[in-house]
DNA sequence: GTCTATATGCGGATAGAC
DNA sequence: GTCTATCCGCATATAGAC
């Protein structure tokens, strides 16, 4: 469902598609049935939305704001590594898993069924997105931090916690800042973070592997 | 398109559909486009299996025992531990990433398309396949060598494992040896595998990190 | 085993009244 | 801004000849 706001009659819409997108899939969503459950008919649709298209992409172009917003409010606070990293892991967690996950799902997984010009407006925002990790990934890849190849080490990370929204249960018994203190360590094990786990030091030293 | 084997007319259009599922989607391939590809009329096709969604789920099957039998048989010979992980990473890539990359990630993707009745049955052979991870993960586990949730490490593994369908190129710098390599490297850092990367130790030890 | 022809339904999208 | 009614194409699947 992911009712996050209630500006406009669009953004309900957006709300159920989402949801049903997921859930469903786009193709095999009907604009009716995306109706049916706002409690409207089809043609009612194609007064705020010109194709169902449409709909999808608006919904993605959402979900790439909410992350992109979602990792920088994360980050502003934090100046040094460790932290910054343990940030965006997090943020984007939560902005995958929380109340906009409907949209964030279809954003990584229904992107095959947007027509070839659609998908370049949208890869390219998820590009951008992406771009967001290098500058700390490359910084960690200087201080001999993670494997030397950073596109690696950011598709790794990535792929992993994207692939949470496959397999996490809010109900379950992790909560999502603690998941995201279990992947941080697993992905980042040498860059340790002082404070919240024992760990002793922070600063770059020497990489010894056991 | 991934042909292997030729085993007959069935196994020549389960290579075209696993193609046409991978890039274009399941509810976006029509029989038709499977048909014309084949050189045959969509008729026909349904003298082979009985309906769509049974061509899907033979895909997929096909998709499972594919790659339960490669990390089977690349565990073979293998009976210390850090070998073993390192032999199910590269067999895990080897399949997902080989000539059945189709069928791998058709059955990753679009298990959505699959009628209740179907999901059951296909998530139940997943979840065999994913408990081949469980005993190597729980040894590391008592080991001290992994963090101590097993089903996460298992779970941050193969979701790192299986983004690289949506990235990795064969054409790139990378092969898949080298990709399983640096993988297992990163997601196992602390398990050493003796001889091939210059590493000291392999067994157990105390596990320091800096 | 493959063809042609077709039944049948659902899909996206539009027109025009209210 | 939402409704009703409808156009029209494409989808899966079937029947029966060859």
């Amino acid at each position: 469902m992911t009712k996050v706001r209630d500006n406009g009659r669009k953004d309900a819409i957006l709300a159920i598609a989402a949801g049903q997108f997921r859930r469903r899939g786009f193709e095999r969503t009907s604009v009716r049935d995306i109706a049916d459950a706002l409690g409207m008919t089809s043609g009612s649709l194609f007064y705020h939305f010109a194709t169902k298209e449409e709909l999808l992409v608006a919904v993605m172009e959402g979900g790439v704001r909410d992350i992109m917003q979602s990792v920088r409010d994360g980050l502003a606070g934090e100046t040094r590594l460790p932290e910054r990293l343990l940030s965006m892991v997090r943020s984007h967690l939560k902005a995958l898993l929380g109340p906009r996950l409907d949209a964030m799902t279809v954003l990584l997984y229904e992107w095959r069924s947007l027509s070839p010009a659609a998908q370049t407006r949208v890869l390219a925002l998820r590009d951008a997105y992406e771009a967001l990790w290098m500058d700390p990934i490359n910084e960690a890849v200087v201080l001999g931090l993670v494997e030397s190849d950073a596109v690696l080490v950011r598709q790794t990370v990535l792929g992993a916690l994207n692939w949470t929204a496959q397999w996490y249960r809010p109900e379950g018994r992790l909560d999502v800042d603690a998941l995201a203190q279990s992947m941080f360590k697993m992905l980042f094990p040498r860059v340790a973070v002082s404070g919240t786990l024992g760990e002793t030091a922070t600063s770059p030293q020497l990489t010894r592997r056991v």
